[in-house]
RNA sequence: GCCCAGGUAGCUCAGUCGGUAGAGCAGGGGACUGAAAAUCCCCGUGUCGGCGGUUCAAUUCCGUCCCUGGGCA
């Protein structure tokens, strides 16, 4: 028999309900470590916002691949993955098991299955791209790829300009074609790691009401502050980390485009929408063991199970 | 008490010159391979306020009652 793979504990689900609590209390019961899969949680100086874990959270069982980089540099799936690979092989050295708890459903993939592009898509020419579109009227960027990679392009829709131009972006920097890049990456799917998936959900409007409270509790715990420190440190609006959820809809207010009001109704309702993309995410895994956000005695169960098998 | 204006999808409203209805928002479902808290696709049956009347047929016309605004007393 091969030698064995590293073993992973997953805990996904959507944003607000619950993954880090119960993820402490599975550190405490596990010789395990703690990987972040969170795209936001990763910038430092946007604590509130992120929901991310409290010093003293992060003191009892600290979580890795959060405060990576500030607000104004680059981060994403495959330095995430890099990242966590290397972590999880030191745990494994030590005879821990990582726990990945997270509700970025493309850092987790990109974990677990690998990412096939060996760099991160060249920014200007996307740029170049969205202006070729936009001069040359829509549905441009369909027509160039379906001259280049038909059969991404097929599965593409023509308005999706952000994939489609990833998709010409990596034909013209790679000279291959995206969808033979996800065709090779599909077959040569090596396992790396021994995965064990547990997914938390609860009723949708439990989960709603929860989502408001937290947003309500951000506001309160000084979220607008956040932002405006944000604001006054120099980082602008248009940073994908200044426009992510809760962020952007503080930049309106410090802005005056909106009232407070206004903006916690409409980032209650980017949540909630948030969430509910994740849970499609989520879903379309069938890997995933459901359990309910207080079932840290179940996850206990599958974690045990899963560690002697 | 009287006079107006309304009561239609979770909300705001449109509409049917009588043949049981449609927009926006909210919401739901889905996709997703280095920006992913992003990007994109699909989805509208509801006692048309209640009860009667006219009619082959009423949410639409008539009567009455209830409710909500506004005005006059």
């Amino acid at each position: 028999m091969a030698e064995k793979l590293p073993k992973i504990v997953i805990i996904c689900g959507p944003t607000g309900i619950g993954k880090t609590s119960m993820t402490i209390e599975l550190f405490s019961k596990f010789p395990s470590i703690i990987i972040s899969a969170d795209s936001m949680q990763v910038y430092k100086l946007m604590d509130i916002g992120t929901a991310k874990p409290s010093p003293e959270e992060n003191q009892k069982a600290f979580h890795h691949l959060t405060d990576m980089c500030f607000p104004d540099e680059e981060f994403d799936a495959g330095k995430f993955a890099q990242e966590a690979d290397k972590l999880i092989k030191k745990a494994d050295m030590e005879k821990k098991i990582s726990i990945i708890a997270g509700g970025t459903g493309l850092y987790i993939k990109a974990l677990t299955h690998g990412i096939f592009r060996s760099k991160p898509a060249d920014k200007a020419a996307l740029e170049l791209l969205y202006d070729l579109e936009k001069k040359n009227g829509h549905g441009f960027l369909k027509k160039l790829l379906q001259n280049h990679d038909p059969e991404s392009a097929s599965k593409i829709h023509e308005n999706d300009i952000f994939r489609l131009a990833r998709a010409l972006e990596c034909f013209f920097s790679t000279g291959q074609k995206i969808s033979n890049l996800q065709e090779k990456d599909r077959n040569s799917k090596k396992q790396k790691y021994q995965i064990l998936k547990i997914g938390l959900c609860i009723e949708r409007e439990i989960l709603y009401q929860r989502i408001e409270a937290r947003v309500d509790q951000m506001i309160e715990n000084g979220l607008l502050n956040e932002v405006i420190n944000l604001r006054n440190m120099g980082y602008s609006t248009n940073l994908k980390s200044m426009s992510s959820i809760g962020y952007k809809h503080m930049n309106f207010v410090i802005d005056k485009e909106l009232s407070l009001e206004e903006a916690v109704s409409l980032m209650k309702r980017d949540t909630r929408r948030y969430a509910k993309r994740q849970l499609t995410w989520f879903r379309a895994d069938k890997d995933i063991h459901w359990l309910l956000p207080h079932e840290t005695e179940k996850a206990a169960k599958l974690i045990n199970n899963f560690i002697k098998s």
